[in-house]
DNA sequence: GCCGTAAAATTGGTCAACCAGTTTATGGTA
DNA sequence: TACCATAAACTGGTTGACCAATTTTACGGC
């Protein structure tokens, strides 16, 4: 595949027309035809004022819904939150440029949520959460020593922490975060390069103190077991 | 509204399409029916195979898509990532069973991220960063001094920190929380609680540090800002 | 028998029409 | 005049058909 001389204009990208619908309802809220509260034109309605087909205005909205923006009542319209303008046009300006992940934010926000969800889960765990992440430990110790797969099951064990930290905003996180993460290890082989008998014994000291509900030592151990890929590829 | 008797059953309440047809996908990849790396069957094939329109597939699948277990190629197929299928069961049971998000973990991670913002800022903003985090802090003092809307300009303050910090996931992060701190804030009063003029010279000591680069302080004067939050509603 | 080209089938992307509830307007009645 | 039942209009939800690009297949020339 041949690519280098269009690889200067890979930035260059036609705007999806989502963000483009997107970017029009803002104006319909900064221009003040629109709201904090108010209810939302139809779907039919905007999507001929835009002239663009309905699916794509269904699509701007049901991502604004995640970001807590919009708020659709089946069967009886779509509603703007009360946020007040100067906090939706924020929001909605920061949607708009959200960037592609790149990896050194990728793995500094992984660090710290990591470090979280162990100080968590060594406050919180029961006994059900020693067992599963006991045999998730027990799996990624078998796929270390048979030599294959070690980055799903180590992510594996590091999921059930956060389980275990019994905070479901943080084990969201870690789910968006999670899969990038193994993608880019995969691509660039960190795995094979980190000793894996180290990271096993890491692993092993973690749960050690999850178990005895030391939430200092857990987070610390954490750390100290992340922090070499924060230097490796920076 | 007299709904006392049907409380008890609110939790019970239609399997989403969606949700059905993620983990019909995760049967198949169970089965053995599907690989990771493979090509998912067209959207076609799997909406007359599971009986359901194909709008559903494809929520279902840009849904998975989100979550990074799915990739799809225009024109071309939808492909599932090469993760090994311990990873994928694992990331797709999770998000099958994604609950609300309750305060408390709210909450606390709200106070994780911001901690981090504060840090990151502290150690990389430029002059622009300070400009436009000014300016945010100087329309919260103006709406405090007026004595409405703080929440909203409280937030954009904060938001403001995020991009500082350079971190693209943190930033991101922050973006899905917001919306929900908002709203809480909004419905319980909370802000009318804490007193505005301790707030905001809180706030202009986050930008002291800040401004004069020092990670650490910055650090520690956004979780004091934070931690009575975290005490207030437990 | 091999390769290149073109046509046919398949893909995700897009759209316009239809469905089942909700809301609003209407008009007749007390 | 006030009110309520009924119907008309409108809402988001869902579906099947169409589009353009890709991939596969088939065929003809060498």
């Amino acid at each position: 595949m041949e690519q280098t001389v269009f690889n200067t204009f890979k930035k260059i990208q036609i705007e999806k027309p989502v963000d483009k619908i997107i970017k029009q309802i803002k104006t319909l809220i900064s221009s003040g035809q629109l709201k904090p509260g108010d209810k939302l034109p139809s779907e039919r309605k905007l999507s001929e004022h835009f002239g663009i087909g309905r699916t794509h205005v269904r699509d701007a909205i049901r991502k604004l819904e995640f970001y807590g923006i919009l708020k659709t009542l089946p069967q009886s319209g779509t509603v703007v939150a009360g946020f007040g303008i100067t906090a939706l046009e924020g929001l909605i300006t920061d949607v708009l440029d959200l960037e592609g992940n790149d990896f050194k934010s990728l793995v500094e926000t992984r660090v710290i949520l990591e470090q979280n969800t162990a100080r968590f889960a060594a406050m919180r765990r029961d006994e059900k959460d020693i067992v599963s992440i006991s045999s998730a430990l027990a799996a990624y110790e078998k796929a270390v020593k048979e030599g294959n797969d070690t980055v799903e099951h180590d992510l594996m064990f590091h999921l059930k922490i956060a389980e275990a930290s019994k905070n479901n905003v943080l084990k969201s996180l870690m789910l968006i975060v999670a899969p990038d993460i193994i993608t880019f290890f995969k691509e660039n082989d960190i795995c094979t390069g980190t000793k894996p008998s180290k990271a096993l014994e890491e692993h092993y000291e973690i749960l050690e103190h999850i178990s005895n509900r030391e939430p200092e030592k857990a987070e610390l151990a954490m750390y100290n077991h992340l922090k070499e890929i924060l230097d490796t590829k920076l």
